[in-house]
DNA sequence: CAGAAATTTGGGAGATAGTGGGAGATAGTG
DNA sequence: CACTATCTCCCACTATCTCCCAAATTTCTG
């Protein structure tokens, strides 16, 4: 599993190292799109095979599962790391999430995200703000 | 299955260009016909012939269902690539969706969408201002 | 502390994709 | 039946992207 959070520069071109620590983690390719709090899931693509599979199998019928779907599913985009270590994000999720000059990489369970680099300073400040409720405290220490 | 959603201008002849990661997926013809929240829907020909069977199978007794009739199969036109990679929409089906200029084609399971640019964006932004449901998000992550 | 290895960043060339226009064929109208 | 408008197919130019290479910086090791 995937922990700690890295600082990198996007390029011009929408490129985006992947932390070395990380590379194992995606190495047979991945596959990047939206994720909650305005950053972007970076999945590897075996972990995305089953969330295709389930996002596949929600009703047409209900217009918030239509809308949900292509949040996640038209939002996604494969990438593969070059030789340099890095992966290319298409601008319109580059759009979305805010990803230009600084973005911070973070590590999370069962997938990566990538932030716009302030979004990810004041969603931590939030969270200083707002301490997590007790209950979650309690899965964390017992 | 196509995933991913990518932005195309319109010319004036009615001629969108299908994105080339989607091209296999529509290869042996298509049909494009209306779809929910005001956008097109894009069907490959043999997932056309299994909905075509299911609308015929429907009571036409029923106002509800003479009416899903008239706008999903009423609708319907068939498409296919030209040498650079795009079909042409008709003029009715155009106005229906507002397809002009700038527009999003959006890959879905089973089938493309084909969206009024800023249509796309106010829909999508409607899916954040609104979190989807905690039920809907464990189909995601497990 | 010095050398070696790895990592980060940038740039360039070939290939691919996006866009627009035109001519012949087809269909519609008087 | 003739004329006109529309559509389809074909061609060509331009822009963009991907892959490869190379330099500069940092980290690790002996």
């Amino acid at each position: 599993m995937p922990f700690g959070e890295f600082q990198y520069s996007v390029d011009d071109k929408g490129r985006v190292i992947i932390p070395p620590p990380f590379r194992d983690f995606v190495d047979d390719g991945m596959v990047v799109t939206r994720g909650m709090e305005g950053c972007l899931y970076v999945f590897p693509l075996t972990s995305w095979r089953r969330i295709e599979e389930r996002l596949t199998d929600l009703p047409l019928t209900d217009h918030d599962a239509r809308n949900f779907v292509r949040f996640f599913y038209s939002g996604a985009a494969k990438a593969k790391i070059d030789a340099a270590g890095r992966i290319t994000i298409p601008a319109t999720l580059r759009m979305f999430a805010e990803v230009r000059e600084q973005v911070m990489i973070a590590g999370a369970p069962n997938r990566l995200e990538v932030w716009n680099e302030s979004r990810w300073l004041s969603n931590l400040a939030e969270v200083q703000s707002q301490p997590p409720a007790p209950e979650l405290l309690r899965e964390l220490v017992g």
